[in-house]
DNA sequence: CGCATAGTTGACTACGCTCAACCCTGGTGG
DNA sequence: CCACCAGGGTTGAGCGTAGTCAACTATGCG
């Protein structure tokens, strides 16, 4: 992972970027705060925040190593929504004006900047696919289907599953309650799509919809 | 409208890109399509299309005049969904080679494709933001307030919205069917909180929640 | 003057949400 | 070592509301 690696970066640049850690349940920055940086992931896990009427918090999604954060610096005055460290992380802050700079400077690192942007649309435009689907064991078998783990044999029948991270999480990323994730996936086990162990998840018959 | 302006690009790069022209429900890719050229809307009305269980198709969302479609090339075989116009359009399609040839050598152009790929990542964001609201009517009220025209004086307790699309778009792009959306207007103007003349809407008590 | 399509309205169904109780695990402290 | 507690996950019961299917109207187009 050396997407804008601290080694590759111009002398000019490096010096204005930092490297910051941050705790569980902190903030990276909040909805409304001024956009002076864009940050990219080293480790951890971040989730994007967004401020709903109702005081209820609206969890886009979460992004991990090598994700782009605040991008909306580049050319907004403020952050739109925020991000909140959902476990140990480690970030590498970028100054905007640094970096626009350096961008020009330094070709590559545009492309690799660019890169990473279309990356991160993909999932965003995944989601909103998932969402359209309102059966939820439906919706929740294409989730998983969409993060499995290493399909190591291509033509292989079944494939293996791994939750990082609470099921309460992936729930409202997918736009469910609890309550309705574990209904879905125990109806999922019963019609013999996947099976369950500890906290694995084989799924089958990939390739049937 | 001037983003990558014919006008402005080098030579090298000029002479690559060509511009087509799209009638309503032509495609300009389809999904699974091999990825060559990255595409950027002049004018008309595109829509995103991701092929979904079922053969019904899922609308994740529409992109106007400067928009930028097919960013999966810069880093994928295929692209993953597909695009299809919705209105008669006009693209500036840039291969893929090229474009990345010519981002390193003028530095401008990355600053903005970096400049609009992150602005395409904010509607989506948005729009997962809107799923999070189960009630219709809140979403929809939700939906009219980010897309109200011209908010003149930003003290203005009312603001103007038109459709510039048929209703059933609408509704797919926010979640819900077109007889949802239908009942949700017609409760919000119950509520007071929107009137409907035509094809406008005047929506009262920005402020409100 | 039909015909197709979009939008509206109605009645019914289905399924995800809410609230609640319960189980199980891990951590803490006596 | 056990008792207690907290939190996550699983069930259960009931409700509310968006989807579905259908009929009807209005509008635009041939």
């Amino acid at each position: 992972m050396n997407f804008l690696s601290i080694d590759s970066l111009p002398d000019d640049l490096r010096h204005q970027v930092i490297r910051r850690k941050l705790a569980v349940d902190q903030w990276l920055f909040r909805p409304r705060d001024l956009a002076r940086s864009l940050f990219i992931i080293e480790s951890g896990r971040l989730q994007l925040v967004r401020p709903t009427l109702g005081s209820k918090r609206s969890v886009s999604q979460s992004a991990g190593p090598g994700g782009v954060l605040g991008e909306a610096a580049l050319f907004a005055e403020r952050y739109g929504g925020g991000a909140i460290a959902k476990a140990p992380s480690v970030v590498w802050v970028y100054p905007k004006e640094a970096l626009i700079k350096a961008l020009h400077a330094h070709a590559d690192l545009s492309e690799t900047l660019i890169g990473m942007l279309a990356r991160k649309i993909q999932p965003l435009a995944g989601n909103l696919e998932l969402r359209q689907i309102k059966a939820s064991h439906q919706r929740v078998l294409k989730y998983l289907r969409r993060i499995e783990t290493a399909p190591e044999d291509e033509r292989q029948e079944t494939a293996l599953v791994q939750f990082d991270r609470p099921f309460k999480e992936i729930a409202a990323e997918i736009g469910f309650t609890p309550e309705t994730l574990s209904r879905a996936l125990l109806k999922l086990e019963r019609d013999g799509r996947i099976t369950r162990t500890n906290d694995e998840i084989i799924l089958h018959n990939r390739s049937v919809a």
